[in-house]
DNA sequence: AACTTGCGCAAGCATATGCTTGCGTGTATA
DNA sequence: TATACACGCAAGCATATGCTTGCGCAAGTT
């Protein structure tokens, strides 16, 4: 198989989308941000390296920390990469079905 | 490990997000699909069966044929986790180094 | 009835993932 | 200088992924 270090390799983890939103925060050193995960700070510090080689953080070294920072710009990728599917999510006719099922919700509460 | 079957999982892999595109444009069955990939119709065909398991598309029997057809509203979650970086990206304090960068490029026209 | 399609199942294989534990090294602090 | 910290590296392990090939079956066609 071909290791693959992309966005989406990078948002599939679970434990990857957790460390993305607490880093939207602020930024943070590996043992803080371990620390908010129910596992060892090893597989945490493996996993912020998988976010690095994903391009989607940015890690500078302080004495003897590394603080994680956001790339926020790396996620307007899978932003734009959803656009081609945002009209079809939206479109009224696809919603119809919900529309008549909530008319059907209220007829029958008037009884 | 633990099998994950969500959108995030879904779209991690090139070949399924492609697969997606094409259901986009309009529904089909397995063999349409797998005839625009240089993999095996069985490859092809895992990848239809792990969207499916992931919720992001349907499948309906149609005679011998087994017709695909995106369901985009899935596709919303991942936009809707999306929203939480989205103020981020487009923020102007982040983006001042690039229009810093701008200036100097002018700057350097000029000359 | 014989043949062709569309497609899933199953086995097999190399590599990736996710996690753990133990160890080492450079950086601060008492 | 001895000690505590932050953290990466490496090995080990179970399971997942991505792909292939061979087989079989049910739905259409001739």
């Amino acid at each position: 198989m071909e290791t693959r270090r992309d966005v989406f390799q990078a948002i599939s983890d679970p434990t990857r989308r957790d460390i993305l939103a607490t880093l939207a925060g602020e930024p943070q050193n590996v043992n803080a941000l371990s620390e908010k995960f129910e596992m060892s700070r090893q597989a945490v510090s493996l996993h912020v390296k998988i976010l690095w080689e994903c391009d989607v953080i940015d890690i500078t070294q302080v004495g003897r920390e590394r603080i994680c920072e956001l790339k926020p710009k790396k996620l307007r990728e899978v932003a734009k990469w959803l656009e081609q599917f945002r009209e079809m999510w939206e479109d009224r006719f696809g919603q119809l079905d919900e529309v008549l099922a909530n008319l059907k919700a209220e007829k029958r509460d008037e009884k």
